[in-house]
DNA sequence: CCTTGCGGGTGGA
DNA sequence: TCCACCCGCAAGG
């Protein structure tokens, strides 16, 4: 469908013939359309921490992204991932949550703030418009991904388990256990999720050698995995899927950008390189820029993903950007799409390395407004979900991913059950690599426009998250 | 305890 | 006007 659509309209779209399957990791600017029985939308679901924004419009929900919380000290857990926790929502909770230290090695917790949309969080805006639920996605973002929702929560309870049952018995061990295992389950997933759609033993593979980083992307399954996953999976899966179709038409499949803060940090980059940087990097990410070459393949890991699901080929596409203002609306969908990245790479902002300056200039003008829009009632109906049904296209998706996941995966991981959940988040994100050959492609497309940042991706595919808090 | 939404209100551009 | 953001409230898990 042609993106002519602007989340501002007074009137949207009416009766859109297809909706998209949901997409956990939106990235760029994006627009989607999703039905308003998908669960995932209608609750207004994203793997990155958003959090919600005033925009005074009933109309509108807008969220902004609160980033990642990494080590300080950019230390690599044993499994060669780092660290990239969730932002709680709650301001009070995130303030909480920053003075916890690494449960891996006591640095002190860093917030990296999103500045993807001009040097401002990106946004993403919601809009419930009769049957479809619009999703626009402001600016791109120039950290790694956190855990997921999903794989937060997961972490969450998983830690209770063991400190009200373990208590008894062995007190204390919790950090290093604990953070062995997230570990493993966690660059596990990381890999899965990479190769989430692989098959079992070609998962493995690469996994080892490639952990693209993706940090976060999948949704656990821990909970209630058939509905969550169920989106989620697809929407990973979807990417997958679609990747192959994607690749080329989907418009919206977003890109990879340049910088990011990953590659600011070396640590992030290559775990395994690196592994010295610990400490020293700590205070000063920025300074590691040396990464920045890497700049403007940072978000690599992010866009791993999305470059492997939807990639290939838009990385070629051309730079849209150069237009800016006026011709947003329908541009931005697209740009995405085509736009290779110039924008990215240039634009973005990679604070870490370059700066924060805000290439992009149209971005803003263009973008922006939410506010005000008094069409129809945006308030939807909550309590729709009801659906565990989650629209069957991305069941379908879905189970296969599960299948795979669940019978792959886990027997390779060791993870607890606790960690099982994880399994499924892995599924998806990465999954972008239907075929296997794509995902190669994207890849060196991918890292070709990266640089360096390869490197950084490929190991640090899977950070870890987890918080342990309390030591 | 945390997430999610809402909405009043502020300050800067 | 637009927008980012702070703050509190409420519902729900």
């Amino acid at each position: 469908m042609k993106l002519t659509w602007d989340i501002n309209d007074p009137k949207l779209p009416q009766e859109p013939k297809h909706f998209d399957s949901f997409q956990e990791w939106p990235d760029g600017y994006v627009r989607l359309v999703y039905s308003s029985e998908e669960k995932n939308a209608e609750r207004h679901l994203s793997g990155w921490a958003m959090r919600n924004t005033n925009n005074h419009n009933c109309q509108i929900l807008k969220k902004s992204c609160l980033g990642v919380v990494v080590c300080a000290g950019r230390c690599v857990l044993p499994g060669g991932v780092r660290l990239q926790l969730r932002p709680a929502i709650c301001d009070k909770a995130r303030q909480k949550q920053q003075k916890k230290t690494c449960p891996n090695c006591n640095s002190a917790l860093e917030l990296i703030p999103c500045r993807g949309h001009s040097g401002y969080p990106v946004t993403n805006f919601w809009r419930l418009d009769g049957k479809a639920i619009f999703f626009q996605a402001k600016g791109v973002h120039d950290h790694p991904r956190p855990e997921s929702k999903l794989e937060a929560e997961a972490r969450r309870s998983a830690i209770k388990k063991q400190v009200s049952s373990s208590h008894h018995s062995q007190k204390k061990r919790p950090l290093n256990s604990e953070v062995g295992r997230y570990h493993n389950s966690s660059s596990y997933i990381g890999n899965m999720q990479n190769l989430s759609c692989l098959e079992g033993p070609e998962r493995v593979s690469i996994i080892t050698d490639a952990s693209f980083s993706v940090p976060a992307q999948s949704y656990p399954s821990l909970q209630n995995p058939d509905l969550y996953k169920a989106s989620y999976d697809s929407a990973s899966c979807q990417e997958d899927q679609l990747s192959p179709c994607q690749k080329c038409p989907n418009p919206r499949i977003y890109m990879p950008r340049p910088c990011s803060y990953e590659f600011g940090a070396p640590a992030f980059i290559s775990s395994s390189s690196y592994p010295a940087f610990y400490k020293d990097m700590t205070s000063t990410p920025v300074d590691t820029d040396p990464v920045n070459l890497n700049g403007p393949q940072c978000n690599s890991v992010t866009a791993h993903d999305k470059s492997f699901n939807n990639t290939g080929r838009h990385y070629a596409l051309k730079p849209v950007w150069g237009k800016a203002g006026s011709g947003d609306r329908s541009d931005y969908g697209q740009i995405q799409t085509n736009t290779n990245h110039p924008y990215y790479s240039g634009e973005y902002p990679c604070r870490y390395g370059n700066g924060a300056s805000p290439l992009a200039p149209p971005l803003q003008t263009v973008i922006t407004t939410t506010t005000k829009v008094s069409y129809q009632a945006y308030k939807p109906s909550v309590g729709k979900y009801s659906d565990n049904l989650c629209d069957v296209k991305n069941l379908q998706s879905y189970t296969h991913m599960a299948e795979n996941v669940s019978g792959t995966i886990y027997s390779g991981m060791k993870i607890q059950e606790d960690f099982g959940m994880i399994k499924s988040a892995l599924l998806y994100q990465h999954d972008p690599v239907p075929t296997k050959s794509e995902p190669v492609e994207s890849m060196e497309s991918y890292r070709y426009g990266q640089l360096l940042g390869n490197s950084y991706a490929e190991h640090e595919g899977q950070a870890l998250r987890f918080e342990s808090s309390e030591y």
